[in-house]
DNA sequence: TCCATGTTAGTCAAAATGATCAGTGATTCC
DNA sequence: GGAATCACTGATCATTTTGACTAACATGGA
């Protein structure tokens, strides 16, 4: 239905917030809760799930909780013109969970897990092994300072 | 009950992978296309939604969806002795979605989004300003790479 | 003003749920 | 070897929830 584009509104943040205090409450008893009716929460959680505003619920599964407790940020260098193929080969790494183009120096940043300090220098040379990629830096990620979280955006805007 | 250490095993995969591609689908049918009982798929997710495996439900909010359509990577320095207080300190920027502390020179990474441009200035001031940190380097990031997945990961497991 | 949209509030039958239980296989431990 | 433990199956049960539909109301824009 809606592409990329809904814009959440603080209904839509409500309901979700309150899902994330109980992830099992029934529709009826949200509206309650929430002080709608019962169609309209079920309209928004129809709408929401279509919306394209949420990442898939696979998502949610910390990588530490399939084996992957050691964490990593990888920086790369690339060959600017092989940029789609060093794309497609970072893909095809499992371990690699996110990858972006930030400016400056560095062309790629890659998040990537792995089992333990000797998987992460597999993995690491997984990566530099991509076609395109010149040059990595790979950081071991020591503390999970905060945790990857929305919930304080949510509530802000309310 | 399962305190962090809940480690996934094949089935809680299919299972995770089967919600992706049919986020509404009954338990029962869930059961029927994974060829297991629905008693079982039924003690399954239980145990997922409470063996701390799974970030909350929220966390799959894009920030573009709540109008949060830039994104940035700031790494920070900081005054050791005084880590704790930056760390509460940043914890109560809603913008900033994570924070790691890698290996190597750099001391924080941040993970933080923004409206537009001019409110990632805004945001990377507050950054900055927070007690401990003293020197801040905010990098836009131009594209999504490789979004956010574990899809990869998962499947690749089994 | 009229129209479109989102909300409320209510109904209905159909379906799913959570809670059980006994039987079975696998694994571990003694 | 045998006992105990554990997870899965397949089944039943009463209760609840769901999705789909109404109609009425409010709001905001054309």
């Amino acid at each position: 239905m809606t592409p990329e584009s809904y814009q959440l509104d603080d209904t839509d943040r409500r309901i979700l917030l309150a899902l994330d205090e109980d992830p099992r409450v029934p529709t009826m008893m949200l509206a309650q809760r929430l002080g709608l009716a019962r169609g309209t929460v079920q309209t928004r959680m129809e709408r929401l799930a279509n919306s394209g505003a949420l990442r898939p619920n696979s998502s949610r599964v910390k990588p530490a909780s399939v084996g992957r407790g050691v964490s990593a940020v990888v920086s790369a260098e690339l060959d600017q013109s092989h940029l789609e193929e060093a794309i497609a080969a970072l893909s095809l790494i499992p371990e690699v969970l996110e990858c972006v183009a930030p400016a400056g120096d560095t062309d790629l940043l890659i998040r990537a897990v792995a089992k333990d300090p000797d998987d992460l220098y597999r993995v690491s040379e997984e990566i530099r092994l991509c076609p395109g990629i010149t040059r990595t830096s790979t950081s071991m990620i020591l503390r999970d300072v905060i945790p990857y979280r929305t919930t304080a955006l949510l509530n802000h805007l309310g």
